[in-house]
DNA sequence: CATCTGTTATAATATTTGTATAACAGATGC
DNA sequence: GCATCTGTTATACAAATATTATAACAGATG
């Protein structure tokens, strides 16, 4: 996986990690069992401190896209909660399309857009 | 306006402040032209401190969803920059989508609830 | 002239982020 | 057995961010 990390973002750098692994399971980059570097290889490999990885990954783990293991480190193993990922889905949306409302940006042009991207992700 | 402001948040109090702003401007609780509460009135009534509220409208200001003029305080004047909300809207959503492609939720139920949220939003 | 704006400055505190070392315990492979 | 690989844990430190606390200033209002 290439990992496109902008050192002067001021997205945190564990959330652009913890973000890319997301949309590397989404786009089947990662599927289940697969198991992600380990904590020092991808920190060496990226030039950042072995705990901003680490804390990617314990994210990562809380929100149930991984299971930690201390043979074969971060495995991907998604938990699906499906309601609960519909409720923090809905909270994220609302101030998103709040924004595009105010920006003038239609209904019909969110839903290409979310068609557009979801092509991307498995297409289903 | 009614302020819903949780103390226990991880999310910055200015950035709950900027949402329930935002959001009230798409549901048109606050209009075009229409005043803010002063950045002392509203630190006052909420029980946290100037500065806060200051920096909620200034940000506001740096997206385009105010003016802050120093005689009337911080009135609602959208600058619609469509494309660069676009843009923004965009690289939400893929972070959004791919949580959601993990957890199994179909793009039509994004759409459905893009839908329900839009109808709070003007219905445009 | 008192009172309302936002603005600016300074300071203190707490939390978050990221780095730097270091050690530990369990598993793996030779 | 032993070197080497895991994640885990514990400190410590620096920098940035978030929040509060005062205080003063200049412009506008009535």
């Amino acid at each position: 996986m290439y990992w496109e990390i902008d050192f002067n973002s001021e997205e945190a750098l564990y959330m652009q990690l913890h973000n890319q692994i997301i949309i590397g399971i989404a786009t089947e980059v990662y599927r289940e069992g697969d198991a992600l570097p380990s904590v020092r290889q991808l920190a060496d490999e990226i030039g950042i401190n072995m705990h901003t990885v680490n804390k990617a990954y314990n994210v990562l783990r809380q929100e149930g896209f991984v299971k930690v293991d201390r043979r074969k480190g971060a495995v991907i193993a998604v938990d699906v909660d499906k309601l609960r990922a519909l409720e923090l889905m809905k909270k994220d949306l609302k101030i998103l399309l709040a924004i595009g409302a105010c920006k003038n940006i239609s209904r019909a042009e969110v839903h290409a857009l979310i068609d557009e991207i979801y092509m991307e992700y498995g297409g289903e």
